[in-house]
DNA sequence: GGAAACCAAATCGTCATACTTTTGCCGGGC
DNA sequence: GCCCGGCAAAAGTATGACGATTTGGTTTCC
């Protein structure tokens, strides 16, 4: 999943100090300069650049320099910017963007899960509910994290859809971040198990209103007790 | 909005054959290859190369090549890839799997947008709803189209959530996509620009519910009859 | 005869350096 | 005071050499 080999050394010193507004918008950085605060030879800080440019965290203009793009200009669905977004400074509004999308999508994915589901995806999601009471009952917080993650993956996965598929990581990060972050309840809500059997029902039954509604109500939870933990 | 210089041109020439499956998945290109073939030097040809590897449509690996990727791993949300999905080959199932996303996300925009939309945005909504009317009757499909972009855009912005306001882009890529390849009526309906007029006029009285209605009626008549046109 | 260790070629990865092109800035002339 | 032209700074491109790594065949040893 982490990409590429020396360039990504100067990603991953670059990514998240500009994710984090540690190099605000304007900042301006020149090839040199970095080449020699990172030791490396113009090849690779060109590689780097080329990278975040795609991104659009910077652009490079000559004459100028490398220029930190304004917010609003990043590629917020990047897998890469999230991750960093979410290790720094905004994670909050970061988390906050990613719940709205979520609330959006997942019982939208869920609904069409129930219809275009395999069976190997439907049996699945009924393990995956089940694993999830043992490993909430026994808090062991790993291990619900890995089975959450695997849960809504799948969902977004047998929707179908390709684009639904791809945000399975996208929410797998914030599940991660959420956890990592200490802003859900040590103990998994047991309301929120029952949700979650609730859509794997609702898939292998394939009731797609159904699931669309227990999906929703998951997600909502979820937002809510997010706007909670962040006033 | 168009990038880069000379790797720029490798990339309009790679990107698009491999979007349209002209490269299958498995295709092994080695650098020498496109240095000669496209004039130029190991510089431009890596740079190109490695914005393909963020885009996850190529692996790059020594004593291998330049391998193009399975289409699942494929970064499906890169505004350029989806522009070279849609000029090429599979552009129906990029148009159906965008058709999906639309449905979720634009009705939850809609009803976010009534809520926190500036005044600027909703008296714009409104100006845009009346050149809707206008332009349909005149016929003039061009302007029709580029209304109808800044309707839809404005829309997510005025959700104040970053990551649907960076789908207006997409969004906008949808529609012309749908003009370009003559999949919309040559008069746009006179129900659906009743209803765009309903999603600005809820947004301007902050009724979110009926906005979220209206603009999911909007979206889904755009999804089934692109699924006619489709077979 | 088969399996494990080894070697060699292919190919990307990195480096150092030199040349080219663009463009912002400054100074001179009208 | 304004415009034009030239200068210099910075990114963009080119090139040749070397390093690292993976693959696949070949040899050698059981």
């Amino acid at each position: 999943m982490e990409i590429q080999g020396l360039p990504g050394r100067l990603l991953a010193e670059l990514g998240p100090a500009i994710a984090s507004g540690e190099l605000p918008e304007g900042t301006v950085l020149r090839a040199e300069e970095l080449e020699e605060r990172f030791g490396v030879s113009r090849t690779v800080v060109r590689e780097a650049v080329r990278i975040l440019e795609g991104m659009r965290l910077v652009a490079s203009r000559r004459r100028v320099g490398i220029t930190v793009q304004p917010r609003s200009d990043w590629d917020v669905f990047d897998p890469l910017v999230i991750r960093w977004r979410l290790a720094g400074a905004d994670r909050s509004a970061q988390l906050r963007s990613l719940g709205s999308l979520r609330l959006a999508v997942e019982p939208a994915a869920a609904a069409l899960a129930a219809r275009h589901a395999t069976d190997d995806e439907r049996r699945r999601l009924s393990a995956l509910a089940v694993e999830l009471t043992v490993t909430a009952r026994a808090a062991d917080l790993a291990a619900f994290l890995r089975h959450d993650i695997e849960f809504h993956s799948t969902v977004l996965r047998a929707s179908r859809n390709e684009m639904f598929a791809h945000l399975g990581d996208t929410v797998g990060a914030v599940l991660t971040g959420r956890t990592e972050y200490h802003l859900m309840p040590h103990q998994p809500e047991p309301y929120a198990i029952r949700l979650h059997r609730e859509v794997a029902e609702a898939v292998c039954a394939g009731e797609s209103e159904r699931a669309e509604q227990a999906m929703r109500t998951i997600v909502e939870g979820s937002l809510t007790e997010l706007n909670q933990q962040l006033g």
